[in-house]
Order: structure tokens, then sequence, then C-alpha cells
DNA sequence: GATGCTGCCTCCCCCTGGGGGAGAGTCCAG
DNA sequence: CTGGACTCTCCCCCAGGGGGAGGCAGCATC
């Protein structure tokens, strides 16, 4: 029987994460005096200790450490493990993208932006709806986006999608992707949709979207600079996506924020450069 | 003059964290009525917003962030954003340790261990001694290590180092490198230090140190097994190591626990295998 | 047996970077 | 001028710890 103080020794881990872990439910002690409260391991234990060492460098919540080692058999604890290790990949990539777009934003000028004001009329299309949050949208996209495809045949113009602000903002919110169709059908999750006609502030973003909201930036300050106000989802028009050609650099996506005339009082600034 | 909201929309980050971002002094809004405690934001202030949400986005504190917003050059900036890329590289290494590690560890059996029980006598050595982080150990004992060669000058033997259990325990301890010499020089940090004798229970590690303390594991395992208690720093010395050879795989590490005889009134439990 | 050190116990507050929600005040369009 | 949307502050919550207080427990030494 080892003390805790001797367990964190030969595990490396602290008394205090030792003393939590036990809360926790995970990594209970072998032997806890009634009296005294005092904790006693066993060298057996010092092996799972190492495991949920791994795993909390790994950044594995302790609800999650606590399944994986509580996992019946080894083929479901791989599997545990495994989907974690997904989720780094997707963290990596996500780090990866914010680098990318880190050094375009503190690179000296930002190239001016082509913004058009288009005023677009009603449209029935294909689309499918759901409510989504940030981490899943991407995967949520590539399923609709597969089954519009499979629903709608022939190429009859560029997909878009729809994006409540909140999806941004506070990480969900619902969204719509579409595909143009004359006569829409009714399958599985698709159905027709009739988009309102709205005045669209229309701007083209070149490249992959790792710094795709840097763009959006500048969008922004270029309809605050020409009294207008922001209404409703914006819509993405994807020009030239993945489907088109696997050279990142080649995609085209038009963003579109519905927007307003507004009369402000002050005298609106210049979208310009600043000081970061 | 944008509300926090209309500002939200624009830079995708949410009305919460804006305000917080307030409270913490970086992205001030550009108004707040005196009266009402209404903030207003400018465009001007978007690109700013957006370098926030990015350095964010790769997890650097609010007050680097700060620092990085405040910095009156480009020059710092780009080096404290370099910093924390450095930083990052620092945690992606310690991931892709973590990974090697648990895969060793959900291995299905570690070979056994061979352990020795040694008994050192005092020796004189060249010495630096430091308080370090766990974090900064790694270069410190670059430092340390090339400062002791610039000294001692022939190879003498191998070099080593003693290590606090505060420092794997608590993140941080005393750390004492030193290569053997038999007439220790005083220059530099370098000092001539009496290492105790001791007893050590002694294992060889092999390979990067990556899974190292997977084989602490083992070792504390049979010190616990063999009525032995761990008293004192850890002691690894570095038969082969980087500058032997550039083959990890080759790296040979010799891992010395100072123990003392205790008796133990339970059986020692076998030290054996585990459930995870 | 007393003393005193070290180790262990619990408990509370602190940190970071947010989210949820309450209750009250404000803005603006109809 | 009224209603709804927006905003304000304030408090509590989360993870996964750390710092430190105050009080027993174990053990060697005197």
């Amino acid at each position: 029987m080892l003390t805790i103080g001797e367990f964190s020794q030969l595990t490396h881990l602290s008394v205090r994460t030792l003393r939590r872990y036990h809360d926790a439910g995970l990594l209970e002690p072998a032997t806890v005096d009634r009296t005294t409260g005092y904790r006693y391991y066993t060298p057996e234990q010092i092996p799972a200790a190492q495991v949920v060492h791994r795993l909390r460098e790994l950044d594995v919540p302790l609800a999650d450490v606590q399944r994986i080692l509580h996992s019946p058999d080894a083929a479901t604890r791989a599997g545990l493990v495994a989907d974690h290790l997904q989720r780094l990949e997707r963290e990596l990539d996500r780090t990866r993208a914010a680098v990318v777009s880190l050094r375009r934003l503190l690179r000296p000028e930002p190239a001016p932006l082509d913004v058009e004001l288009r005023v677009l009329p009603a449209t029935t299309v294909a689309a499918i709806e759901g409510d989504v949050t940030h981490d899943e949208v991407l995967g949520w996209y590539s399923g609709a986006m597969a089954e519009l495809d499979a629903v709608v045949g022939e190429p009859t113009g560029s997909p878009g999608g729809l994006y409540d602000n909140s999806l941004f903002t506070e990480g969900r919110g619902h969204v719509l992707v579409y595909r143009p169709a004359t006569m829409p059908p009714t399958t599985g999750r698709v159905r027709p949709v009739t988009l309102p006609a709205v005045e669209l502030a229309v701007t083209t973003h070149a490249g992959e979207h790792d710094d795709i909201d840097v763009t959006y930036g500048q969008l922004g300050t270029w309809v605050v600079a020409n009294t207008l106000a922001v209404a409703g989802p914006v819509r993405e028009t994807y020009l030239v996506g993945p489907r088109d050609t696997p050279d990142r650099s080649a995609w085209r996506t038009e963003i579109g924020w519905p927007v307003f005339h507004v009369t402000r009082a002050e005298g609106s600034p210049l979208p310009g450069g600043t000081d970061v």
C-alpha cells in the first residue's frame, strides 16, 4: 500500500490532482481509512494512473477519461481514444487555419475589396435546412450537399447557403443549403424553399475559407461606410468550390450580406487601415 | 457608430465576449454613453477585433493579446506572435509525444524490466544547478550542458542529471546537471558538487523520452514490490544521447531512483498488468 | 511518554474564458 | 406612446486545476 505522496512520486501526478481524480471517480484509491480519511494506493494502479496522465495531456475531458478507463473491452477503449485523436486532428486544422489567417491580418495593407450592391428577386430552390453548431457545420454541409446532389442531378447553377449570424457569434444557428432547381422535389430532407427577395452587398472571397472572415470584416466595413445596416442571414454562393477543382486557391465564394438603407446622423467613417 | 449587436455581427464575436473584452481592457468601445452605459464601436475597430479573434483561436491568453495589440511597432508585435507560434509548436510536440506514449501504454503487455540495485559512493562532479519549471527544463538542460561541455572539455563519462520529484508532480523543482570531472572547475554557472552516496534502483530506458515515464512507472512498481521506498531526487544518466547519435531509437537513458529499505507489514503485491 | 516534523485531511477562494439567465433600463418604429 | 428588440449589470455555472488555512495522523527522536 502506498500513501498518496508515494503514489504521486511514482506516477508524476500531483497530490492535489490525485485527490481530485478520486473525487471525480476515476482512479479511486484501493483503500481509504474510514477514520482518518487517508488514501492508500497499490502499485497495480500505477499503469492506470499513467493512462489518465496521458489522456489528460491530450486534453481528454475527465468524464471521457472515466469512460475510457471503465469501458469493458479493448476495442471500445481504442475507439474512444481514436475519437479523441480525430478531435485533436480537427483542432490542429483549426489552429493551422488561424495561423494562416493571422499572417494575412498582420500583413501591411489588405487589398481593397470590390463590393457590389445587388437586388435579388425571390427565388425558389431545392434546400435542406437545419440547426447546427459551428463545429458541426462543415460535416453537416457535406452531408446535405451530397443529398441535394443526389436529388437534383444535373448542375443547375452554383450552390449556396444561408447562415444565421448567431452561427458565427454564438456558435450555433440556423443553416440552409440549396441548389437552384426548376422543379424542386420533396425527397428526404430536401424541400422546395423560396428565398425572399433581398438587397445584398456582395463581394467575392478568393481561396480557401481559412481567413474568410477577414473578407467578412472588410465587407462589413463597406456596408457601414455606405450607410447600410445588416438584416438577416448572410448568403454564401460557391462559384468555384471543391466540387469544381481540388486547387483551393482557385475557389471563389460570393458573400452576400442582406442590407437595408439607414440614415445616420454622424458622418460615416471611411473604411481604412488599423493600427494592428 | 455601431451598437454592440451590430459590431458583433460584423466581427463574429459574441456580445458577451465583446463586453468581456471591454472589461479586460482590450477592444474598448470607441464611445460609452455616460448615462446609459451603451457601448458604441466604429468600423475602424473591426480589424482589431479580428486580430483578437484569431489570437484567441490560437489560445493566446487575453493578457498577451493585450500586449500584442498595444505594442507600439510592428516588429514587436511580430515577435510576440512568433513567440506564441513557437509555443504552439512545443505544445504540438507534447501532444505528439503523448500520442506515442499512449499507444505504448495501451499495447497488450509491457516488456518486463531489468532493474538492478546499485550502491553508489559519493562522487564529485562538475555541475550546474537551477530551479526550473517543467516547460523550461528542456531548454535549460541544453544551455547548461553546452556550458558544461565548454568548461569540461574531453569526454569523461556519461553526463547525467538529478531531478526533484516536484519537477514532475508539481511542474517545477530543483535540477542539477553534471558531467564527471576529475578536477571540477568553478567557471560561470559551473560548480564542483559532491553527489551524496546513495543506493539506487537502476533501469535503462531505450529510445527517446516521449514515454519515459512509463519506464518510471515500471521502475516504481519494482521498487515498491521489493520493499523499498523512494528517497530524494531521481538520477538520470545519459549513456547514449543526442550528442552520441541522431538516431533517437538508439538512445539509452539510465534511470536511478534513490531508495532505502523499509519493512512493510502486508505482503508486497507483484508488479503486474492493468485492465487498461 | 512528550515533542515536533512531516504528511495528510477538508474547505474555501482564486485563476482562465467563457455561457445562462434574471431583472431593469433604452432605443426606435409604427 | 406603446411594444418589442436591444442593452445594461449582476450573479451563478462550467472545467481543471493552484494557493493556502487550519486541523489531525504517523513516526522518529529525545
